[in-house]
DNA sequence: TACTAAGCTCTTTTT
DNA sequence: GAGCTTAGTA
């Protein structure tokens, strides 16, 4: 009695939220059974119908343990996650969500010895894979200025994707010719030690939490077994950005009872240059001819006028799928275009457009973003908004376990579990100095590679080798050193370990000890990363084991975005990519200038180009409200001053959409070109050879990066060229109170409020003729 | 071996 | 602007 009672329940807690949903939205969610794809346009309420078909699953009773639902970024599935408990309550918990890696790696975790690897293997970040290429390069006697390390990798990356190994990419004469054409016909050898190296190390790179899953489940029938048995039902999100490989194992995974569900949108396919291929939705209809497709194309996010013009950009191009995306929301603003002077004139307007848009509507900082095309756009954007006074964050670009001192602090760690991570060894082996200097280093690496072993080998051998010399003291010092921080794995938890090495490695007393402001802001991220292990620690909210070890393999896998409070009130800043999957009431894109958004590397190829077309639809169907697109006609990119026309994409939306709009200078230096196009009709002198508008000193000696008041003018310019003045520095707050000599290599005297007086050299300085 | 200044190069997006 | 290499000094 009591089961029919909560059937009953359960049916009609189904229904509630059934009603909610329009119909091809309730046909998604009710067709739980056999091959399903949905459509899903921008805005559509795809999170909505996901959560929902989870929800209704575990509601008609398939135990939660048996949902397998990926996606592609920690965010998302954090977000679906919490949706989906909002239903079902504390069950969702038993659920198999997660990215795409960080699944795989759970599961390789688990069945990492039947491919001779260790579980706790290290992920390789693109750091250590790249460092690791140039030490191959360096081995091989290879010019890297040839095989430049970048390079290498996107080809071998490519090649995982495609689930090709080095030793089939030496036979497939297309790849090779293609290799040897563009005189690199070694890739393939790179290759090949490159994986052999990886897995000495006991390391994974991310592709390789692709390819070995892949490796698994086509090796060991019995482990495909397991798998296919365990997940009953298995979800895709974003599933137009998964490459050959993860298709591959999502259908094998699936292959039994064939409940695949995925969810894509070929229009916002924007990861082509990592693998991502739309050739995954148009072979998925072809593997699975009795595939039930519905197509969400609805749009309940933004306004008709963003709708129409996003939808007005992309029938630009060819490759896509048909479908119509519409919208019953009211019109809105046009989408507004400004033109603007230079960058550092964008960002400024952008601030004080947001600054009165707070005003006039009572608005929360949160409800804007802001997205460009690269990370390196944000500087221009921050400085405006700091001198606005508006706080803002950012997304992307370095991210907290990027940095030096946290990367070195994990190096500590992962060596602690992983003897064999050559990367973590190289990169702490001497640091903090312990007299073990280069010639060592080289040594111990090519004593590794003559004996096909791990360095660490080397290193436990090391009394037993003469060559070392007055080095063997220092090398098995520092090998007795990591070999009680491994005693201790045991007995201890993973943050009195952490604090333990820490402090042994005497890393934390040379943080401690730099009084540099930079210096103090890395012992507090130190600080930081060790609440960040002990909350680990103390997590009660996870089954898995709380070691090191899977706290090592956690924090690979996160991104910055990752971190995201949520309930912080401040302005987004980041770039496109990282805007997936987000909405925000009011959308600025900047820097819609031809060859920087489409970027100048995609115009000559008309895929390249439409991945861009794409890119532009994803940033514009982020707006619920308000979109507007910024450029300036002369920007600094990378020290050169470059003069840009405004982005092709403005001038494909249809213009009924638009509301164009000329920013009337503010700066009289810049008031009376309003056509201007070429250089010559700038009222603009660069001086020296770059004209960057930065000033160069020590970097370790810089007051903390970005924290700057682009505000304050010099004291003394008398000798600076007449009718020429420091425009834009890049430290501060501070006063110059002399300027030396002229042009390049004058050194300027600046005070500063936290570090006293320094003295400058100013390399570049950007000035302006202002008669 | 450790440290620093100077010089050169490259310049997209990310799990 | 940032990362990296090189040369030179201590």
């Amino acid at each position: 009695m009591a089961f029919r009672n909560y059937l009953c329940k359960v049916s009609e807690k189904a229904i509630n939220y059934l009603e909610l949903l329009n119909e091809p939205q309730r046909g998604a969610v009710m067709q739980t059974e056999g091959p399903v794809m949905i459509i899903a346009g921008a805005g559509s309420g795809k999170t909505r119908v996901l959560t929902y078909r989870i929800a209704y699953l575990i509601e008609k009773g398939v135990d939660p343990f048996n949902i397998l639902a990926l996606t592609f970024t920690n965010k998302a599935a954090r977000e679906m996650r919490k949706r989906i408990e909002q239903v079902v309550g504390n069950e969702a918990h038993a659920l198999w969500m997660g990215t795409f890696h960080s699944i795989f790696a759970k599961i390789l975790r688990i069945e990492a010895d039947k491919l001779g690897y260790p579980s706790n293997f290290t992920i390789y970040d693109s750091d250590d894979a790249k460092s690791l290429i140039k030490t191959i390069l360096k081995e091989m006697g290879l010019d890297d200025k040839v095989y430049k390390p970048g390079m290498v990798l996107s080809r071998i990356s490519s090649a995982k994707n495609n689930l090709i190994t080095a030793a089939q990419y030496a036979s497939l004469s297309d790849l090779t010719e293609a290799d040897s054409g563009s005189g690199k016909p070694k890739i393939h050898d790179i290759y090949r030690i490159y994986t052999e190296r990886c897995f000495r190390a006991g390391a994974m790179d991310f592709d390789d939490l692709l390819v070995k899953t892949h490796e698994l489940l086509s090796r060991f029938p019995d482990v495909l077994n397991k798998y296919q048995h365990k997940f009953h039902y298995v979800m895709v999100d974003e599933f137009q950005d998964t490459n050959h490989c993860q298709y591959s194992i999502i259908k094998k995974l699936s292959a039994m009872r064939e409940n695949i569900c995925v969810v894509g949108d070929d229009a916002q396919s924007i990861y082509a240059f990592r693998g991502a291929t739309i050739r995954n939705i148009l072979n998925y209809e072809k593997d699975y001819p009795d595939l039930k497709v519905f197509k969400l194309e609805q749009n309940y996010r933004s306004t008709s006028n963003i709708v129409e013009a996003a939808g007005s950009i992309i029938r630009n191009n060819k490759d896509q799928l048909k479908k119509q995306v519409w919208t019953d929301n009211p019109d809105g603003d046009k989408i507004r275009v400004i033109r603007t002077a230079t960058d550092n004139e964008e960002g400024k307007v952008v601030a004080e457009n947001i600054f009165e848009e707070k005003m006039r509507n009572q608005l929360n900082n949160d409800a804007f973003a802001i997205l460009y095309r690269t990370n390196a756009q944000s500087r221009s954007i921050e400085e405006a908004l700091r001198k606005m006074n508006i706080p803002y964050r950012i997304y992307g670009g370095m991210s907290f376990y990027q940095r030096k001192e946290i990367k070195d602090m994990v190096a500590y760690l992962r060596l602690t579990i992983n003897p064999s991570d050559e990367e973590a060894l190289k990169r702490i082996i001497n640091y903090p100095t312990r007299g073990i200097g280069k010639t060592s280093i080289d040594k111990l690496i090519l004593a590794a590679s003559q004996n096909e072993c791990s360095i660490w080998t080397v290193l436990e051998n090391i009394e037993k080798i003469p060559a070392f010399g007055s080095a063997i003291k220092k090398l098995a010092d520092f090998r007795n050193m990591m070999l009680s921080f491994r005693s201790m794995l045991e007995s201890h938890s993973a943050y009195d370990l952490a604090m333990h090495i820490a402090r042994q490695s005497t890393l934390l007393k040379i943080l401690h000890d730099d009084k540099t402001v930079e210096g103090i802001s890395r012992y507090e991220n130190i600080v930081e990363l060790m609440n960040g292990i002990k909350e680990f620690t103390e997590d009660d909210t996870r089954d898995e084991a709380k070691t090191l070890d899977v706290y090592l393999q956690d924090i690979a896998l996160l991104t910055d975005a990752d971190n995201e409070k949520g309930d912080d009130d401040v302005v987004r800043l980041m770039t496109i990519h990282a805007a997936k999957g987000l909405e925000f009431p009011n959308v600025f894109v900047v820097g819609m200038e031809e060859n920087l958004f489409p970027s100048q590397m995609s115009i000559s190829s008309r895929q390249d180009l439409e991945e861009e077309r794409r890119l532009f639809y994803v940033a514009a169907t982020r707006a619920e409200k308000k979109l507007t697109l910024s450029y300036a006609m002369s920007r600094f990119r990378f020290g050169n001053l470059t003069y840009a026309e405004p982005s092709r994409f403005i001038q494909e939306i249809d213009p009924r959409y638009l509301q164009v709009e000329k920013v009337k200078s503010n700066k009289p230096e810049f008031g009376g070109f309003p056509a201007a196009k070429k250089k010559q009709d700038f009222n603009f002198t660069p001086v020296g050879k770059s004209a960057t508008p930065s000033l160069l000193f020590n970097k370790k000696e810089s007051p903390i990066n970005r924290k700057v008041d682009p505000n304050f003018e010099p004291d003394d310019t008398s000798l600076l060229k007449e009718g020429m003045r420091v425009e834009h520095q890049r430290f501060g707050p501070g006063i110059v109170t002399l300027i030396e000599g002229s042009g390049e290599g004058r050194k300027a005297t600046v005070e500063f409020e936290e570090v006293g007086i320094k003295q400058l050299i100013l390399k570049y300085a950007k000035v302006r003729i202002i008669s």
